[in-house]
DNA sequence: CACGCAGAGTTCCCTAAGGGAACCCCGACA
DNA sequence: TGTCGGGGTTCCCTTAGGGAACTCTGCGTG
């Protein structure tokens, strides 16, 4: 819902925040990804008001994550992930195994990932894109980058 | 800021995003990561509102991913990532990947990542912990898992 | 011993964004 | 010709974020 505009400042978290960072985005994101790709299944399912749907979805299709295209000669569109968007949704199922690990409690997970080149359940894992090695928060150093500000 | 409480739905990323939905969270955390962790140094940073950051650090504080603890017998205090805050950064670094490739334009990333292990510059690729190899969105089935609602 | 200062929050008011419900438009179909 | 259903608008209300001023606490200094 942000008042103060994140796309500005020179850090890639706030410029994904500007994109994601409505509070509703990722669900809404994660519900086109399972398949519900129409507004009101979309509405329905989040239990979001109409006019804040409205508004984020079209917020998503200016940023290029989803795009909106109809399905019917009548005027009924559905909105389905541009590759952008599905790179985003890599994202969300690292937010998902975060919540499994440390929020699932007793329950266990309410979703489980089966991972279609190996055929386990599993899930997903950061490594260094150049050596292969685990990769996490601890285990990097951070340098200033070409867009660096000043 | 939602309205709508998310940790209630049986959903990993809700319950995630009512962790870090705030929209000025993650930038929090990330600031306590890069070494920012008084309340002074992360409020000139972000440029945020005491009052808010006020709010979001408490909440950070009760749901564990970050610690206050004194560091002078003034009352003064600094806040650290817990394990679970640290492995909630590693979420950060997916972000700011995602950013890094789809919004940095000309200038190029505002910040780039050294792997110790391996001393390059690099980023972090998700790959199924099971098999090792690369997993995405497109990549996994969704299955029901213990903690589904109904 | 009074003063000042700095960190870390409060308090108060204002505005804008989310929630909710009702309303609207358009093309099919009966 | 009426109505149905998808996909939105509009309107009003409430509440959370922004901003600035105020407070509280202990040290350190003259």
């Amino acid at each position: 819902m942000q008042r103060t505009k994140f796309g500005e400042m020179a850090c890639s978290i706030a410029r994904t925040l500007d994109v994601i960072g409505g509070p509703w985005s990722p669900l809404i994101l994660r519900d086109v990804w399972v398949g519900f790709t129409r507004f009101e299944q979309i509405q329905a399912d989040l239990g979001i008001s109409r006019k804040v749907l409205t508004e984020r979805l079209g917020h998503l299709v200016e940023c290029g994550v989803i795009e909106r295209r109809p399905y019917d000669r009548r005027p009924r569109y559905e909105y389905v992930l541009t590759e952008k968007g599905m790179e985003l949704v890599d994202l969300l199922m690292v937010m998902a195994g975060w919540a499994d690990r440390w929020l699932a409690g007793e329950a266990g997970p309410p979703v489980l990932y089966r991972h279609h080149a190996c055929g386990e359940i599993s899930r997903v894992d950061l490594r260094c894109a150049h050596c292969g090695g685990p990769m996490h928060a601890g285990d990097v150093d951070l340098l200033p980058g070409p867009g660096a500000a000043v």
